[in-house]
RNA sequence: GGGCCUGUAGCUCCAACUGGCAGAGCAGCGGACUUUUAAUCCGAAGCGUGUGGGUUCGAGUCCCACCGGGCCCA
């Protein structure tokens, strides 16, 4: 799409986009393009106040509406047309006996997709339909490109996720599925401002990426010559903060993984990281189910969800499992961490898992839920007390040290929250940190490597702390019925397409 | 990284039989119409099929490579 065929200033080699752009000159010339407008009313106020007055009111009202123009329906001498702001449509109603001949015809020269502003009086038609009879209207912005089908809209997913501003004008789910996930982050964010927690912002760039198990996209700063890793996770800075005496501490933020992109991974998504001083992971679990619930009512204005078809109830208590519990009750056998090793590996290759001879008992029952276990959960449950070497920020379990502290809330077969009474033994801290650093070592290049100024923090007291994490992105997506990430992404990560041909070259 | 599927007009479409002149609806253009709701009716247009090769008398259809996308698996 680079030829270099000249062209008219004017012209274009699609004619719907010549017509429109000999409109859009023309007005430019005549110098009528508005830098403001004053509205009086959105769409959606006035189906609120409007909408039960009966068909063939005159209101005597007038009021000033502004936004796109989705649709015209010329009837000769009367024409009806549907405008869309932020809050909804609202139908004008154009006639040539109170515009005059001019402007009417003037009317019928605006395109679909172009942004109006008018004024007129309220009136409900004979047919019932809200309207506003327009008695003058201006042009606010020409589109030079046509909408997309009036009935079928945009449905290709890869033009709805590349062209999302096209997306948002014609789909009207995806218009709410965007204002639904403004609500959910407003929400988190008031309830964690409610319970006391600060709000921080912690560094994107560092020389070393940890707090989680993942791999880091690489880039550099020019200026310190120094090789710089976007963040995997917020975990360890906000428990700095801890130590600091900001006891109670959240941040929402953009964490960066370079893994691939699938229906629940998208390589930069938002997480909710939050530490609460003097608190455990039980205590944890309250809250989580607290906020699970309160966030649900708020954005969705109920806690009993539909999701893929099937009732979900955000409702609490959740129900709380042990994670080997759990394993046991799926496979069926009476498994513990006491079960001799070379039984459990005999299970796991039943499950199509390939056991390291290096992995422990806990090791082997932790992969042995994670592919038999984990997707069998459809109500919200916390899976509790993982081993203690898949583990390497959570505290030892206080009544059995080869486990932790640890849960994850699990929700139709998908995660949604990490949590654990966290680790605040420096020494404990070190050596869990060595054995990500053996492991690194030996190829597992997600392994955590050793932050040194993390266990310095450490060594001046982090208090009993309880933490957890948040998949925004995938709380949205429960929320919202949706079942890929890309649709609660507004720009999901894509390859590059070929430039979009120009709508005017140069002459 | 592997497998399968996919890309036809601005948009939508299981239009195009085993290769044989590339279609429709919507949008747009011209016309009719004073209560439409995907308005309706009449008329005239618009794409050479993601890109590049190849096979063939002839390719949207077959083959190869590349680009984008989807689903599943690692």
């Amino acid at each position: 799409m680079t030829d270099e065929t000249p062209s008219e200033p004017t012209g274009h080699d699609d004619p719907l986009i010549a017509a429109r752009i000999a409109k859009h000159r023309e007005a430019l010339r005549s110098g009528n393009y508005p830098y403001r407008f004053d509205r009086s009313d959105l769409a959606g106020d006035l189906h609120d106040r409007f909408d039960d007055i009966d068909p063939g009111t005159e209101t005597g009202i007038d009021v000033t509406v502004a936004g796109r123009l989705m649709n015209v329906r010329d009837m000769g001498r009367l024409a009806f047309g549907v405008l869309q702001d932020v809050s909804g449509r609202i139908q004008l109603f154009v006639s040539k006996a109170v515009l005059g001949d001019e402007e009417f015809s003037r009317f019928l020269e605006l395109d679909s997709g172009d942004w109006i502003g008018a004024t007129g009086e309220v009136m409900v038609t004979k047919k019932g339909e809200l309207s506003v009879r327009i008695a003058s209207f201006v042009l606010l912005s020409k589109a030079l490109r046509p909408l997309p089908d009036k009935w079928h809209g945009l449905k290709d997913v890869e033009a709805r996720s590349r062209r999302r501003y096209v997306d948002l004008m014609v789909n009207e789910e995806s218009r709410k599925t965007a204002l639904t996930r403004a609500k959910v982050i407003s929400e988190l964010r008031r309830q964690f401002e409610d319970r006391g927690f600060i709000e921080v912002e912690t560094p994107v760039l560092l020389t070393q990426a940890t707090g989680a198990t993942a791999r880091p996209f690489e880039t550099h700063h020019n200026a310190l010559d120094l090789d710089l890793s976007l963040r995997i996770a917020t975990e360890l800075f906000l428990k700095r903060l801890v130590v600091g005496g900001i006891e109670r501490v959240f941040e929402i933020g953009r964490i960066f993984r370079n893994e691939g992109v699938d229906a629940t991974h998208n390589p930069e998504f938002t997480m909710l990281e939050a530490y609460q001083a003097l608190a455990d992971y039980g205590d944890i679990m309250e809250l989580i189910e607290e906020i699970f619930a309160a966030v649900a009512e708020t954005a969705v204005g109920t806690s009993v969800l539909t999701y893929q078809g099937r009732m979900l109830d955000l409702t609490p208590p959740f129900r709380r499992v042990r994670l080997v519990d759990l394993v046991a009750e799926v496979v069926d056998r009476d498994i513990s961490l006491d079960t001799p090793i070379d039984e459990l590996r005999a299970l796991a290759t039943r499950y199509g898992v390939e056991a390291d001879p290096s992995w422990g008992a806990g090791r082997v029952i932790f992969e042995i839920y994670e592919v038999a276990a984990e997707s069998t959960i459809w109500k919200p449950t916390f899976v509790t007390d993982y081993p203690k070497e898949v583990s390497p920020l959570s505290r030892l379990h206080r009544d059995d040290p080869r486990l932790t502290e640890r849960f994850e809330l699990v929700i139709a077969g998908s995660e949604y929250a990490n949590a654990f009474s966290e680790l605040n033994d420096p020494f404990d801290q070190r050596e869990r940190f060595e054995a990500q650093a053996a492991a690194r070592a030996a190829g597992d290049d997600e392994a955590h490597p050793i932050d040194e100024d993390y266990i310095r923090a450490l060594e001046y007291g982090l208090p009993p702390t309880g933490g957890l994490g948040i998949g925004v992105d995938r709380f949205v997506m429960l929320l919202t019925d949706r079942k890929h990430i890309r649709e609660v992404i507004l720009f999901p990560t894509m390859r590059p397409e070929a430039a979009p041909p120009p709508v005017v070259r140069s002459p």
